[in-house]
DNA sequence: GTGAAAGCGCTAACAG
DNA sequence: CTGTTAGCGCTTTCAC
């Protein structure tokens, strides 16, 4: 291996010359640094990152923390989206991304020890299970963090505008005259909360009365399944909704499925609009009218706040991304 | 920050001693061992992965490198399934995974390179760009790798058993009475070759003649767009297939929409069968019968295999991951 | 069983 | 502009 001082010993320049090249400091000659730098060339000269961080203090490694419920693990959707967009800022400002998990050197020890023992610079929190005392562990350290999808008073958050997503569905439903309109709700999480205060407020706001048999709860973990039962409880309600808004798009779909189980035709029957856009939305067969979360943006809008944090910003930044209302073929005039 | 000379002064052992403790070595008496043990917990002892890894040349650490052509990232569900079960057996063996990418501290530098910067273990490679000098590169070094999806003499690989995938999927079309069998292609990619050499041999063995014009390519990708354009491709021909086997589920749920334009049903007037059975297969109307391939597996096989080779295993290995055929509801008996 | 000493590759004062 | 010196935290001979 390579190493500054083989190449300060090859240039005769000392091993603080040559670091300085590497690291762009000003006080060395043209020259020099020409001669430094073909010499590293030329013997192949790679930068040792464990030795640097060991000085500095900097790993220029960011920890993706990524607890999900539901098993699907790297597999959801939204979080795929989120971490490139992430990975897309993060990577063109120097930091590389490394997966933080409960264990390491296959022992379970915290995602906080985890972080220190690797130098870790900073953490992006995806999906967290609010209750788990690891994840409070580390909201309390001093390491700097984004939560997607949180609320929090001492690290930055970011998410969508849930309750403008639901107002722009539920207005939608109801210039094409919908009144009745049910909710399937994504349970105690904070998503789930905001789209369901956000479908209370937009219903009020448009005067129509929320019938209590019409707002059930999905589980906490978005799943099909999970939309499907919720959607047959609705279904035992003694007046049948003419639209339902789910909370996200796995609950429509499956939502969907428990329609069809019952002999329901969306949008004939009952009109649907879901939150999220998952890839599949356009392709089901009737294409899902939903909110568009824009994953992208929460993920590159989560970096820059980390990186902002990692580099000394103090304040507690909160990034509220808009959503849009994508139309699509579930939904029906009366 | 708590180093082991802190615990060492704490109890009056030698820095030495400490970090036996912490390495396991047996020439430690229990009651040195416990004293140890005791004091780091009690001082919040937290051990430093980079100093560690300064001296041992061992960083634990493993480079996920994911270059897809489409643009899709980790989207990708292939991509996503595979990583999960990649995780989770490199994380039980104290591993941790680390996103590798052509660029390092905000420039270009290609994925060798980041990996000595780094100080990468080893690496695992998914959906590569073979024609990538860069990709090349990494594959010339020393440096452990396990590729999915590829062939190769150096280095250990992964993948479906793609052939006999096809097998199933021909011979079911076969069993229930099709004969003309299209094949949309995924294009010149490993996957792909391999699954249309599959395609050419099944049909052979069952006697069925080939009309060219039932051969199509999707590009390289896999994308629904591409299986669009593939499907309006194959409506030209002169003979229209019974049935089209699809090398990708993109690939036939884009063909998918290309009949719904034309008209066509399926399966009432095209049978169709996918590959990999990706989740949205599923949730199709029709559901789309497909060979499924095992993500999971595919990642922890991968997992397994690099490991091996990052802690000394020399031969090359190549693993064959069986694959299902999953029937659903998007094929129909003549 | 335990410890002293050297070194992994790099950076950061501080001089000159 | 360039070099000396002193670590960063840990492991590894090699003695004792």
């Amino acid at each position: 291996m390579i190493t500054i001082y083989d190449i300060a010993q090859f240039t005769g320049f000392s091993p603080t010359t040559v670091s300085k090249v590497f690291n762009g400091y000003s006080d060395v000659s043209e020259k020099t640094r020409r001669k430094i730098l073909d010499a590293a060339d030329e013997l192949g000269y790679v930068p040792n990152a464990h030795a640097r961080s060991l000085t500095t203090k900097r790993s220029w490694m960011i920890g993706v923390l990524f607890i999900e419920p539901s098993g699907a693990g790297i597999l959801h959707p939204y979080f795929g989206g989120v971490i490139e967009g992430f990975k897309q800022v993060a990577t063109s400002k120097g930091y590389d991304l490394m997966f933080i998990s409960k264990d390491i050197g296959g022992k379970r020890s915290g995602y906080l020890e985890h972080c220190k023992i690797r130098g870790i610079d900073g953490v992006v929190v995806v999906l967290p299970d609010a209750s788990d005392p690891y994840f409070q562990e580390l909201l309390e350290s001093k390491i700097p963090c984004v939560l997607l999808d949180q609320k929090s008073t001492v690290k930055s958050t970011v998410y969508s505008d849930n309750a403008e997503g639901v107002r722009k569905a539920v207005s939608y439903l109801h210039s094409i005259g919908h009144r009745k309109i049910a909710h399937i709700g994504g349970g105690p999480t904070f998503a789930g909360e905001q789209r369901l205060n956000g479908y209370i407020q937009a219903m009020e706001e448009l005067g129509l009365t929320i019938n209590p048999q019409h707002v059930v709860q999905g589980s906490y973990d978005y799943t099909i399944e999970s939309g499907s039962r919720a959607m047959e409880e609705l279904l035992k309600a003694d007046e049948r909704p003419t639209a339902v808004f789910a909370a996200g798009d796995n609950l429509a779909v499956g939502a969907m499925m428990a329609m069809k189980r019952h002999g329901l035709r969306v949008p004939e029957d009952i009109s649907l609009v879901g939150f999220d856009d998952i890839e599949m939305a356009k392709f089901l067969t009737p294409a899902l009218t939903t909110v568009r979360q824009n994953t992208y943006v929460l993920g590159s809008r989560a970096a820059d706040m980390l990186i902002y944090s990692i580099e000394g910003g103090e304040d507690v930044q909160k990034g509220v991304i808009p959503v849009e209302l994508v139309v699509r073929e579930s939904c029906r005039s009366l």
